[in-house]
DNA sequence: ACTACTAATGCTCGTTTTGAGTATTATAAA
DNA sequence: TTTATAATACTCAAAACGAGCATTAGTAGT
């Protein structure tokens, strides 16, 4: 039959949260805009800049998200997409616990920014504070081998009580997959694969935090990077994600980039987001055959050897190119 | 300064709409799975099966979505994931209206069905019904040149006189960015951005619905395409945006096969998504060493012809490749 | 001024992938 | 048996890719 409209009074209501993870690149290092937020009982957490949204005030949920981000950091930036919208702030969190149920919308935002912008509050860290296993810039990170495999080993090997008999996949697959164990390859774009995967498996804080039946039996700490509030960490997670795929298939690479560059420090930014491992002679013949960039005709000396060319984005490639982008392969090895 | 906890009695709170497109295709024609909903003071709307998240009944956004369309619709279905959060339903709907606000968030949903199934209410419909200009099965559809570039070159000489003087990229540009006028390639994942541009340039009925002030001066008709409610013609193009581009990097085209079928039956799904372009020899060379199907041994007669072996999805290939799909090149020429 | 060092840039070359054919084979229908 | 139709097999040139060597134009030190 068919759907009354709800009455006024039954409408079941929701408060939106806006969560901005606006990311950046400081001297090779990728990093995220952290606020500190207070949260109920303990101390002040790391947090995303965000905030509810009210359509009262905001047109829309962008201009929402702008508006929080500026008043919580006084940072004003371009580039913004929307990730995802995630149901419950810990998926597990208690039924009791969600009243008013909070729904949130996280955003991923790139912006340019040097040593002269000053930020009003707010810190920029490192992604890797977040997500250690995810650092390869120095090779594979020990962290896998010293910690995340053997504990979720662990955790694939225990009983699966209360779990349906036939799964579709079973945990060693699905650490196998995620973390490309045994010969699986690493897939820098599961960033939340891979960390919902440790959700699950209870050893990353947020875990215990949101199922605290859990907590004896798989204590994480420290370890598997550092925790943040509510749900905002996954939300990190989609947003590393989703750039480490995206700047495959569109130029938001530039984003980061200040107006003019040189190809290798546009490598070095690129390789900042996905792990080093390009070759320095391709990606140039890469971005330069895509027509992505243009030279400039300025040169910028003192690189330390032969003074390099500076280059602008051609912004026209979005016109001529279907999926203009850094095409670097899916699943190379380092 | 900091943001205070809102209180109770403060919380902007807002109805969440659970919108689905549920996608199949049904001898090579793509359909969406559509509802007949009556709208405020006009008849019976095309809709999707849609309808408000209630965390009181609902333990996810997802959970949800699925008990609407099987009260809705009868049907249940396997594969979803989630497209977008819009903020408000018709993008330029007056503030006045927009009370309590309405977000919606769209998913798509994948399924096979097959003349067994039975739809206890609800319809297939082919999505060129309300797309006719993406319908490029017959070659470039004749409507493109009739019809919907004429207005929108009329639109995009129109002058300007609201808008800031230093637009990013102007009216032309957009038209050519979108529908690949004048030598620009035509992009088949830009479904929803033509659809944008076409109600921006008030084409499509919804723009007139929703800013009536526009209705005389561009009164669009039914040439462009049959309306749906609200926003739900959005939803469906972002979902079509989706599917054209998520084929190509993940096996998601095998949720609309049955479990046995033939390459070439492969090939025409593929085609009736993404429109028919393929070589045949070298879509077979493409999926069977990409190592996405294998055959089953047995073979399907009666085909016209010689006998073709029958194949099915290697869920393996998820585990061995990083971004297994067909991997189809953007913006091949037909 | 000359030399050593460094990084940018230019070029080559073998391999793999892709696009586009032609040729052959196994059925059903006439 | 013939003919039509599609499935399947094979070929080949062009383009893209991965990896390396060679050359150039600066800086820094003597």
């Amino acid at each position: 039959m068919r759907r009354e409209p709800l009455s006024r009074k039954d409408v079941p209501s929701v408060e939106i949260g806006l969560n901005a993870a606006i990311a950046s690149v400081h001297n090779d290092e990728p990093v995220v805009l952290i606020v500190k937020e207070t949260a109920d009982s303990v101390g002040a957490s790391d947090s995303l800049p965000s905030g509810p949204f009210s359509p009262r005030q905001h047109r829309t949920l962008e201009i929402g998200l702008r508006s929080w981000v500026r008043e919580q950091t006084g940072l004003d930036f371009g580039y913004v997409e929307q990730l995802y919208t995630f149901g419950d702030r810990g998926r597990h969190a208690r039924a009791e616990d969600r009243d008013p149920h909070v729904v949130s919308i996280g955003y991923l935002a790139l912006t340019h920014t040097d040593s002269a912008d000053d930020l009003q509050r707010g810190s920029w860290h490192s992604w890797y504070e977040y997500f250690p296993w995810e650092d390869w810039r120095r090779g594979r990170p020990s962290i896998l081998e010293t910690t995340v495999l053997p504990r979720l080993k662990a955790w694939a090997q225990m009983p699966q009580m209360h779990e349906a008999p036939s799964r579709p996949i079973d945990r060693s697959e699905r650490v196998r997959m995620c973390f490309g164990a045994e010969g699986g390859a690493w897939d820098e774009e599961k960033v939340l694969d891979r960390y919902e995967l440790l959700y699950e498996a209870g050893l990353v804080d947020e875990a215990q935090r949101d199922r605290p039946e859990f907590a004896v039996a798989n204590s994480g700490g420290p370890q598997f990077g550092t925790p943040m509030i509510f749900d905002h960490r996954r939300i990190l997670a989609t947003a590393i994600s989703r750039v480490r795929a995206k700047i495959k298939y569109r130029p938001v690479i530039f984003e980061l980039m200040p107006q003019e560059f040189t190809l290798y420090e546009l490598q070095k930014t690129v390789e900042a987001i996905l792990g080093p491992h390009l070759h320095k002679q391709n990606f140039r013949r890469l971005v330069e055959s895509a027509g992505l960039v243009e030279p400039t005709g300025q040169v910028k000396t003192r690189t330390g050897g032969r003074p390099a060319k500076l280059f602008r984005f051609r912004r026209e490639v979005v016109l001529e190119r279907p999926a203009p982008g850094v095409r670097v392969k899916p699943g190379r090895q380092l």
